[in-house]
DNA sequence: TAGTGGTCTAGACCACGGT
DNA sequence: CCGTGGTCTAGACCACTAG
């Protein structure tokens, strides 16, 4: 495994392709993915660069919480996952097949040092995830430990944004006074088990660490 | 040019290819991008099929404001196109060459019906783009412009979101209360052109309408 | 079983950057 | 000039879906 320090140049496509024994286009289908999540740069004619990793919480187009952020990063439980009854006011409503079966649910709060950043409440069928309680998530990741566990992955993200003031209960858990804005962020995530998907509603204080997302077109 | 209703399959890939005489490799890469942009939808197995579009502004890794929307947006200019100052506190400080150049700076407000809900503020260099003024906008829309009568291309985009309290202007521009939630998103676009970058500023209100975003893994 | 999308190999030509 | 990334052709095998 060789490491590469951020500014510095990956070897060259074609050098990979020798090195590894693949083509052209699997080489470029790897090296798009780092791209995409923001970790290299492609400067025509001169080669890959490794990126400078940006502060903030990478989320959005990224996976969890945990990869996305570097150090220091906490998370509590505030109700383990658990069965329930699937809420009304879901975002992206579920669809009947889901309905028809149990609704797990967990709730966590982030914290970045000692600052809570983000509520996160997510809720999902039972059904693929027979046996899916406690606390057994690797690395404090919940997207790793699905695949890693289950061997299931996210495939598509939709996701909506809104800003608005934080009501009681988010004031008080993210310590911050009632009425402050703060964003709230609903997602649907569609795995490759096609009876998941997973329902999550974001709450985060943007005060210090804003929200950041990174884009090739 | 044929037209797909939502809902519906696409030609096949294989069938993609006899029809244009090209290969899977190059209809796949552009499928691809239908499915980033959450155009079109993969079925393993069945095909490809065209999404039902959002109705929340799914701006965020999409261009423009005008391709993302679509009908009743209008747009109103409150500064046209001018040259100006580089401002102190742009998103993602502009680099030290970018700097040495006038700065072309203008603003607007766009509408979703007769409620505004955004205001947008862009600063770019005025040297790429010689002779950039007054409203010569191609379908209203700012990269449509770019694209085609300057043949310049967005190829990445950086962005930043916050949640915060409407200041004054803002209040009064998106006819709302003071200290009402709204949503800034600060984003730096890069260019083909490589001395072109444009920094951009949204204040949304997202009450009535969210800010969407679509997202293939 | 036939057709679909997912992935890969092998190899070509181009435009761009630095020497 | 050579090496880089950008793009493309040609064709193969696989897993999945549906009749």
């Amino acid at each position: 495994m060789e490491r590469y320090p951020a500014g510095s140049l990956l070897p060259s496509e074609h050098e990979i392709c020798r090195q590894y024994r693949i083509t052209r286009t699997t080489t470029r289908k790897a090296l798009d993915e780092l791209v995409r999540e923001g970790f290299v740069k492609k400067e025509q004619g001169r080669g890959s660069r490794v990126v400078e990793r940006r502060k903030s919480l990478g989320l959005l187009t990224v996976k969890g919480f945990s990869e996305a952020v570097g150090k220091g990063v906490r998370t509590r439980f505030l109700r383990q996952p658990h069965l329930t009854e699937w809420p009304e006011d879901l975002p992206f409503s579920p669809e009947a097949v889901e309905l028809d079966t149990p609704c797990i649910f967990f709730e966590r709060l982030r914290y970045v040092g000692d600052n809570p950043v983000m509520h996160e409440s997510n809720w999902f069928s039972g059904k693929p995830l027979k046996g899916f309680t406690g606390i057994d998530f690797i690395d404090g990741s919940f997207f790793k430990t699905l695949s890693q566990r289950y061997l299931i992955e996210i495939t598509t993200s939709e996701q909506e944004i809104r800003a608005l003031a934080a009501d009681d209960r988010r004031s008080l858990l993210l310590n911050i006074q009632k009425g402050a804005p703060i964003l709230k962020i609903s997602i649907r995530f569609s795995t490759s088990e096609p009876l998941l998907n997973i329902y999550s509603l974001l709450y985060c204080d943007t005060e210090k660490y804003p929200i950041g997302n990174y884009y090739k077109h």
